[in-house]
RNA sequence: CGGGAUGUAGCGUAGCCCGGUAUCGCGCCACAUUUGGGAUGUGGAGGCCGCAGGUUCGAAUCCUGCCAUCCCGACCA
């Protein structure tokens, strides 16, 4: 464990590094852009998630597995999806290694493929090939499946949590028998992501669909929800597609219907991955370390004694003993950290690196006047208060973090967020502060993809329920009926 | 994948220009004193100098290739 953490302002890159590794979440593994996750990150991931597994039964939803190897053929049956994933896909070429005979273990090149197969970088391909087995009638839909996997994208540049070569998600596949009934489930979806970052991230998002350009490949309609980080600069933080019925297609997937039709399958597919880990980072963290929100935290509460001797030491023990038991009865998690080894500072240190809500430290004069003291994570602020309904205490004070935090992360998004009528002015904001710009477009690609050369913004997002109003492209000055969202993004 | 930088003990580094087996701090181990915000003292351990070749009597140092990381581009969850 070492002192000092580059400060955000210094260098907000160098300083998400530095956290992610000292704080235990993850570090760089011996394999170009692939990551180990650390116990401690591991235990955020698998509270969001349980948050989420949760969230999906809730909505009608079951867990299934599917293969981490497609068959390369797969690939190219549906024109776009293929073209946006050629270029970063892992490939096995061969199925077995050999010795040379020089003590080198090499390729067996007897031992080749005869079809090449692809690590999944998504699994809509193997997935919907499936599913044509599985449906022949509407009483056969809808079929609501989501798969917890890792997927490989090869990625030239990568970074901890938000690009990796390899990456954990959830990938949800569902199949349906109207255009409505898919549209529908898309935007259910959406609407659980967006819940859980807002109710257990503490991340406030926007609801919106992704330009043409920003579409995934192969979707009709990309819907998704965008978070704006302390830097500034917004990350996609979880996105949910109306396929139509493009793979039912590529994979010829048809049923009959009530009517005895027999029509091609409507498809939605949705994700979340390990890339939350940083969002949630970024989105609360200060310069001591992380800020977790309550919900997402492994531990929510820790107990540091400070004693003098062996006899104090036991006499606080009992009392914490007691307040473990409290709190436990409540379902908070809470550690009491007894170590000999370490000394209180050295600890108090430790737990705000690692974002530990709240901290309550005992010593000789608690106990005596019956009292603890409290720190919270999110504002540092400390306060003794006594045992007395101590449990009831730590409880309300939990939810008021998690409030707290999300208030703070809205607060910083609503004054990131501005309005501008020019192009000029547009640059000027994006230069000076960053953050979204709500902003005239005449709709087009090609008025797009100028603003993102010139500008390296993108078109985030097109809020859901957006105000309609006239105005004019503040770079081509035709006319549009709404604004979109601009922004610089991860 | 293109441009730039970096790689020396667990971490951060000096040494490299000008070749002679490596400096310092933190951390680690032992003991003692300590414990209300990252303790102090004494003693100790720890190094394929990123990897592989080459030049040389001799390479952390010079040359070549490779690997990894960081930053900037293009690509992307």
């Amino acid at each position: 464990m070492s002192k000092g953490l580059t400060s955000r302002n210094e260098d907000y890159s160098q300083w998400y590094n530095e956290l992610v590794t000292k704080a235990d979440l993850a570090e760089h593994s011996a394999v170009r852009g692939c990551m180990v996750i650390k116990p401690y990150g591991y235990s955020i991931w698998e509270k969001m998630q349980a948050a989420l597994d949760k969230m999906f039964k809730d909505t009608g939803h079951s867990n299934a597995y599917f293969p981490l190897f497609i068959p390369k053929s797969f690939f190219s049956k549906e024109a776009s999806h293929v073209e946006g994933f050629a270029t970063e896909c892992a490939v096995v070429t061969h199925y077995r290694l050999k010795n040379d005979g020089n003590g080198n273990i090499i390729v067996d090149e007897d031992a080749k493929l005869e079809e090449e197969l692809i690590v999944r970088p998504t699994s809509e391909t193997i997935i919907w090939n499936t599913y044509r087995g599985w449906i022949q009638s509407y009483r056969d839909l809808p079929i609501l499946v989501n798969q917890w996997a890792n997927v490989v994208r090869w990625e030239m540049r990568t970074r901890l949590f938000l690009r990796t070569a390899e990456f954990l998600w959830q990938e949800g596949h569902t199949a349906h028998a109207t255009k409505e009934e898919a549209i529908e489930e898309t935007e259910r979806m959406l609407d659980v992501y967006a819940t859980f970052a807002e109710e257990f991230m503490a991340v406030p998002v926007i609801r919106g669909k992704k330009t043409e350009t920003e579409r995934f490949a192969g979707a009709l309609d990309t819907y998704c929800i965008e978070a704006l980080m302390q830097d500034g600069k917004a990350l996609q933080a979880g996105t949910s597609h109306f396929l139509g019925q493009n793979f039912a297609k590529a994979f010829d997937v048809k049923f009959t219907s009530k009517e005895g039709k027999l029509d091609y399958v409507w498809a939605t597919s949705w994700g979340v991955s390990t890339r939350l880990m940083g969002a949630l980072v970024m989105a609360h963290s200060d310069d001591a370390g992380l800020v977790l929100p309550p919900k997402l935290a492994p531990i929510q509460v820790v107990i540091v004694p400070i004693y003098k001797g062996d006899e104090e030491r036991a006499k606080i023990s009992e009392v914490a003993d007691g307040i473990v038991a409290g709190l436990k009865a409540r379902n908070i998690s809470v550690k009491y950290d007894d170590r000999d080894t370490q000394r209180p500072g050295f600890k108090f240190a430790e737990y705000e690196l690692k974002g530990v809500p709240v901290r309550i430290a005992m010593g000789g004069r608690d106990l005596e006047n019956g009292t603890v003291e409290i720190a919270r994570r999110d504002t540092k602020e400390k306060q003794t208060i006594s045992r007395e309904g101590l449990e009831e205490h730590i409880s309300a004070l939990l939810d008021e973090i998690q409030q707290n935090i999300y208030n703070k992360a809205l607060a910083l998004r609503n004054e990131k967020t501005t309005e501008v009528n020019s192009y000029d002015e547009f640059k000027q904001v994006l230069d000076t502060k960053g953050g979204f710009i709500s902003a005239h477009w005449d709709g087009t690609p090609e008025t797009e993809k100028k603003i993102k050369e010139e500008t390296k913004a993108t078109i985030r997002c097109i809020p859901l329920n957006n105000k309609q109003e006239e105005g004019a492209c503040i770079l081509t000055g035709k006319p549009s009926s709404q604004r979109v969202l601009f922004a610089r993004a991860y």
